[in-house]
DNA sequence: ACATATGACGTTTTT
DNA sequence: CGTCATATGT
């Protein structure tokens, strides 16, 4: 067992698996087998060091990454069992510690978890409360922002006394406003789980000492894709050992928008001064002509961190381009050269299509549906998004958290049961005038005061009687199963299913598929399984989607989503501008470069054959239109492309290279200056501080007063001259 | 109160 | 093009 668990790593990776105490960084490129040195690392410490498997702490980035490595820990090492070691998202991880822990500062152990659907709709009643019209200003815009602001642990009220412009005092308003929502829901958004848990480990030492002392070592993977308060989580449960190993790739970070900040890698060098840095160099997965084409696509950035990465693998068969006439035409090329490949000898779960948006897939279904290839589609309208599901759960919610209005609301009247507009609204300003929940209000009904039509009462009477027995069978030992039974039967949910004229076989199956789900909660108390269980549906990550279980399929999946996994063969079609990059991702040169480093994870998920597409013509929002190859296309040297033309009518495209001038000549705006005040859509008002020339355009620097240093082309870059 | 029609609006990416 | 929220008719 020994020989296995440390003969399988070169000389650096084993290193940083042998390395057992102190802070520790591992930064290194796609396929160096930075996992398998996580993986080695805890193996190691369990086996060689005698730690338990539950005082090691590993932060994975998915779920499914979690439950993988609990599966390889089991393969190597037999006599211990793996599953013991805590390990989940951050979100998860942060969510049990809430559960058990929070009421010390205030958090009942049966809070509920916003999702976005959730979120948007508290954004638009906050608006409402501070009288912002929604129509006017996207409640998302304000979601975004609350959460930025979450994620940087700026308060709301210390927020609403610094901000300045109008709609910054709008925003922090609804802020404001939105906060005490959730609170009233007795409710945490995805931030909070995060931001609460660092609140409980500043204000309650002893917890904090406590966890500090079971955690013996922490293990942090994707660490280029962490936030700040996800990082100061890591730090604070580090506590005096300064065991503490991150794991990650800077050209592999993605998920800014998310509010990621890569300056995590530099600060943790910064934090822990005596850490050790260990670098990977060796790429195991991909063939070299894989390899070199990434690299050479990657160098095109600026600033890097990560060291180059080099492989001895074979040169393997050569990437190939392929130019499609649509996007109908692209997924057919696709398809017969998976079916072709198959012959060859690969299987079906072999392959990947990565691509930049969801919407992307639906030309490669239908295709794939014709031909009779079987395929599962990862993450786009997730399981538990659905409405039919998000029913149920808010039932299940209103059990577990009766001040969970925002879920009351939204099952109140579905099934159609004669609670309309009018009724809804003098139970909640009933709820309201006693400072009170609308289930409460419910519940304890005076009839009397409220002056609305008796078939209202009735209605509500009716509801009030559902209400109750749903609670009682809560109450009974019975399982999670049987509540779920309990609600669909009285309540007549699939009825009201089954009466939808579309999709509505479908939905029902859903529902199936979600009883059987908590079905796998039935042995634990039912009392901690609800929990458990909606905690489970909140925090799920992508590829928990049941739908994604079949194998022996080809993976439809967004490039974001491919992070960490690797195929034989991958296919990236859509290589056009605006798609890859994207338009709402081109206003910067940080934006292209993030846009450039996806398109690095794709290639890299790739171990022997690389399939490059675009269409000349796309369809997009019903209308179709001439597109321009993808400026990433050029980064990659030509003689590792072999292009491939299908089409039957062949005319010269090789005169699109290059970002063509398609702004250039209406834009050439009055010419900005160094020192000019200037307003951005997205990046608010700066002052330009260099403009610097680039062939037939201008680089402009801008000092925005949000958004900090920004690298704009003056010919993207809707830069507005303020006066 | 509820079912259907209409129009606005929008899509990156997701814990 | 499709979804969703709001307006309209029954
Ligand atoms: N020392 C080694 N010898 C042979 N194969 C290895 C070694 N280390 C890793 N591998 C293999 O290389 C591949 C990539 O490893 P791994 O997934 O751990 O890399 P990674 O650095 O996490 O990649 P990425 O950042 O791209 O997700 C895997 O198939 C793994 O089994």
């Amino acid at each position: 067992m020994k020989s296995d668990l440390l003969t399988k790593l070169n000389k650096q990776q084993l290193l940083a698996v042998t390395n057992d105490s102190g802070p520790l960084l591992v930064i290194a490129g796609p396929g160096s087998g930075k996992t398998r040195v996580i993986v080695h690392r805890v193996a190691f410490l369990i086996s060689e060091k005698q730690v338990k498997p539950d005082e090691i702490m590993v932060v994975t980035f998915t779920n499914k990454a979690s439950r993988e490595l609990k599966d390889r820990l089991n393969g190597l090492l037999g006599q211990y069992d793996a599953s013991r070691i805590i390990s989940g998202t951050f979100h998860s991880i942060a969510s049990k510690m809430l559960r058990i822990n929070g009421d010390s500062i205030g958090i009942a152990n049966n809070f509920s978890i916003y999702d976005r659907e959730d979120q948007i709709s508290i954004v638009r009643q906050a608006c409402e409360l501070v009288e912002v019209d929604t129509k006017r200003y996207n409640p998302s815009i304000f979601l975004s922002i609350i959460s930025n602001a979450k994620s940087k642990m700026i308060d709301p009220i210390l927020n609403q006394a610094t901000s300045d412009s109008l709609f910054d005092k709008l925003a922090a308003n609804v802020y404001l406003e939105y906060e005490k929502l959730l609170h009233d829901n007795q409710a945490l958004d995805f931030d909070d789980l995060l931001l609460r848990a660092c609140t409980l480990f500043e204000k309650s030492p002893l917890v904090l000492a406590d966890l500090q002392n079971r955690i013996k070592y922490l293990l942090v993977d994707e660490f280029q894709d962490t936030n700040f308060v996800q990082y100061k989580f890591a730090k604070q449960l580090t506590g005096d050992s300064q065991n503490i190993c991150v794991v990650g790739d800077p050209d592999q970070s993605i998920y800014s928008w998310r509010n990621a900040d890569l300056r995590n890698i530099l600060n943790f060098q910064k934090d822990f001064k005596n850490c050790t840095v260990v670098k990977l160099v060796e790429n195991y997965r991909s063939t070299s002509n894989i390899l070199n084409a990434s690299q050479a696509l990657i160098s095109q950035n600026s600033n890097r961190i990560t060291n180059d990465i080099e492989t001895y693998n074979p040169e393997g068969t050569p990437i190939e381009l392929h130019v499609a006439e649509n996007e109908y035409d692209e997924a057919s090329i696709i398809t017969e050269k998976i079916k072709k490949l198959r012959l060859e000898g690969f299987s079906y779960e072999n392959f990947a299509v990565t691509y930049r948006v969801n919407a992307q897939s639906r030309a490669f279904e239908e295709a794939f549906v014709r031909n009779g290839v079987p395929y599962k589609l990862i993450g786009a309208l997730k399981f538990y998004q659905r409405r039919e599901i998000k029913d149920i759960i808010a039932y299940l919610r209103i059990i577990q958290n009766s001040n969970d209005d925002n879920s009351m609301l939204r099952v109140i009247n579905v099934p159609p049961r004669g609670i309309g507009e009018r009724t809804v609204t003098a139970l909640k300003n009933l709820a309201n005038l006693n400072g009170d929940s609308v289930c409460h209000a419910l519940l304890n009904l005076d009839e009397t005061v409220l002056n609305i039509h008796k078939n209202g009462i009735k209605s509500l009477k009716n509801f009030q009687g559902i209400l109750n027995e749903v609670i009682e069978e809560s109450l009974s030992d019975h399982s999670l199963t049987s509540l779920l039974d309990k609600i669909l039967s009285i309540t007549g949910y699939r009825e009201h299913i089954l009466r939808e004229l579309e999709g509505s076989e479908e939905r029902w199956e859903n529902i199936g598929e979600l009883r059987s789900i908590a079905g796998q909660f039935d042995d634990i108390q039912p009392n901690e399984a609800l929990n458990a269980f909606l905690d489970q549906v909140a925090l799920v990550t992508a590829e928990d989607d049941p739908s994604s279980d079949s194998n022996e399929s080809v993976t439809l999946i967004t490039l974001h989503q491919t992070k960490g996994l690797e195929f034989p063969v991958v296919f990236i079609p859509g290589l056009e501008e605006g798609l890859l990059p994207h338009s709402r991702s081109m206003d910067s040169f940080d934006e292209i470069e993030e846009e450039r480093r996806l398109f690095y994870v794709g290639i890299t998920r790739a171990i022997s054959n690389l399939y490059l597409s675009w269409s000349k013509y796309r369809t997009i929002f019903g209308t179709t239109t001439r597109t321009i190859r993808s400026q990433f296309v050029d980064n990659i040297p030509e003689n590792l492309l072999k292009i491939v033309n299908t089409n039957k009518f062949q005319l010269e495209e090789r005169s699109f290279t290059k970002t063509t001038n398609l702004f250039d000549q209406q834009n050439l705006l009055p010419t900005i200056n160094e020192g000019d005040k200037v307003e951005h859509f997205k990046f608010g008002k700066g002052v330009v501080v260099q403009t610097i020339p680039r062939s037939g355009d201008f680089e402009i620097v801008v000092a925005f007063k949000v958004n900090g240093i920004k690298h704009l082309l003056s010919s993207v870059a809707k830069l507005k001259v303020l006066e």
